[in-house]
DNA sequence: GTCTTGATTTACTGATCAGTAAGTCTCTAT
DNA sequence: ATAGAGACTTACTGATCAGTAAATCAAGAC
C-alpha cells in the first residue's frame, strides 16, 4: 500500500521505480518504536499494521516471522551504531568528552521520545523469551557497543582527560549499565532521574 | 489441589486447617520467577498452572485478573524489601559497607538463580504495557528503594566510610541503575559482567 | 498487448490468551 | 446429619496471536 501510495520521483535516468524499502523501513521504524516502548512480547503485527494502515500479511511478506523482524531490527541498530561510531571518531577521536556526550545524546533521545527504553535493556529483560537468532544478534550488539566504550575510556585516561580508578572494562560496563538502568527508572518516575545519573557520571570522570 | 494434597500438621490447639496461602503463595512464587525471567507480557496463566499442576481457573480464583497478580507481586516485593531493610538496619545501621554488600547480595541472588532480572528492570521496560495499578505499585517500590539507598550513601559519607563526589541522590540512583543494567547485560553475556560492575562500584566508593 | 515479477490484499487457520459460569469436593461449625 | 464456606475443577467463551494460501494489482520488459 505504501508502495502504491508513495511513488518515488522519476530518477535522472528517466526510470520510475517502486521502492519496497518504503514499506519495509516503515515497518522497521514502527517495530523499533513498539519494541523500545512496549517490549518485544508486548507488541504484535496488528499494532504495526494498524499504525501503518496496511494488512498483517504485508508485514509477513517482508518479515516472514516475528523473529525475522526482531533480528532485522537489531541488525539495523548495529549498522546504525557502527556508522555513528565511524562518524564520531572521524571528528572527535582525540576528545573523549565529545565522544561520551555523543553517547549520552543517544540515550537522551530515547528519553525525550516519550520515554522509550534502549534496545539492550529490552532484550536483556526478555532474553529468555526471544528467538535464538535475536539472542545471537543481541550478543553481537553488546560486544560492539562495549568494545567501543572501553576504548573511549582507555584513551581518555591515557590522555589525562578522564579520571577513574579500576579498569577501563569495569568503568565502561558500569557507565553503560547505569545509562541503561537510568532510562528505565526515568520511564517510571521522571526524566530528571536520568539527567541526575548522567551528571553523576560526568562528575566522577572529571579530573579533579 | 495444593490444599488437598498438602495438609498442614495438626496445630497445638488440636485444630487442622487448610491453608489457602499454600496455593496462593505457590502461584506468587511461580509468577515472580516467570516475571523476572520472561517479563510480564511474556508469561501466561498457563505457564503457572502447568508448573504447579493446577488449573487456570484456580489462579483466577486467587487473582481474578492478571493485573491483580502483577500488583500482588509488587506489593509482596515491597513488603519483603521493607522487612529486609528493618533487619539490616537493626544489625548494621552504622556500617554502610555491610548495608551495601547486603544490597549487592540481593542482585547476586537474582543473577545466580539462572540469571533472573530484577523487578524494577522488568517493570521499567514494560511500563507502558502494564495496567495502571501495577504502575502505581512500581512507583512506590522505586521510591522506597531509593529513599533507603540515598540514606545509606548519605550516612556513609558523613561517617567517612564512603567517598564520592556529587549528591547522595545522584550517587544512589547511579548505583542502583548500574546494578539493574548489569543484571540485564549479564543475562545476555556472562555473569562476570555483573561482578565487574559491583567491583567498580566498590572501587569508586572506597576512601583512598 | 501479453508476460513476468514484486508487493500487497482477502480470507483463512490453529494456537494461545485472559477470563467466566457452574459444578464438585472437603473441611468446619452447628 | 446437615448446611455453609472456601478452594478448587470442568468446560466453556471471545479476543488476539503469529502465520499461510491464493487472488489481485501495478509496473516494466519484451
Amino acid at each position: 500500500m505504501l508502495n502504491r501510495a508513495v511513488k518515488l520521483p522519476v530518477t535522472s535516468s528517466g526510470k520510475q521505480k517502486t521502492d519496497s524499502r518504503n514499506t519495509k523501513e516503515a515497518i522497521l521504524n514502527a517495530a523499533e518504536d513498539l519494541l523500545t516502548r512496549r517490549s518485544y512480547n508486548a507488541f504484535s503485527y496488528q499494532h504495526i499494521s494498524v499504525q501503518l494502515g496496511i494488512r498483517n500479511a504485508a508485514i509477513h511478506y517482508h518479515f516472514p516471522s516475528k523473529g525475522d523482524l526482531g533480528t532485522a531490527l537489531i541488525k539495523r541498530y548495529r549498522q546504525r551504531f557502527k556508522d555513528w561510531i565511524a562518524d564520531m571518531e572521524s571528528r572527535h577521536a582525540d576528545d573523549p568528552w565529545a565522544l561520551l556526550e555523543g553517547y549520552f545524546d543517544i540515550y537522551r533521545e530515547y528519553l525525550h521520545a516519550e520515554g522509550r527504553a534502549c534496545p539492550s535493556g529490552v532484550l536483556g529483560i526478555e532474553f529468555e523469551a526471544i528467538p535464538d537468532d535475536m539472542r545471537a544478534e543481541t550478543r553481537l550488539m553488546l560486544a560492539e557497543i562495549y568494545e567501543w566504550l572501553i576504548s573511549v575510556l582507555k584513551r581518555g585516561r591515557d590522555s589525562g582527560r578522564l579520571r577513574y580508578c579500576g579498569t577501563p572494562e569495569g568503568k565502561a560496563i558500569q557507565l553503560g549499565c547505569s545509562l541503561q538502568g537510568a532510562l528505565q527508572i526515568a520511564r517510571c518516575t521522571d526524566a530528571n532521574r536520568f539527567h541526575q545519573v548522567v551528571e553523576q557520571i560526568e562528575t566522577d570522570l572529571k579530573p579533579c
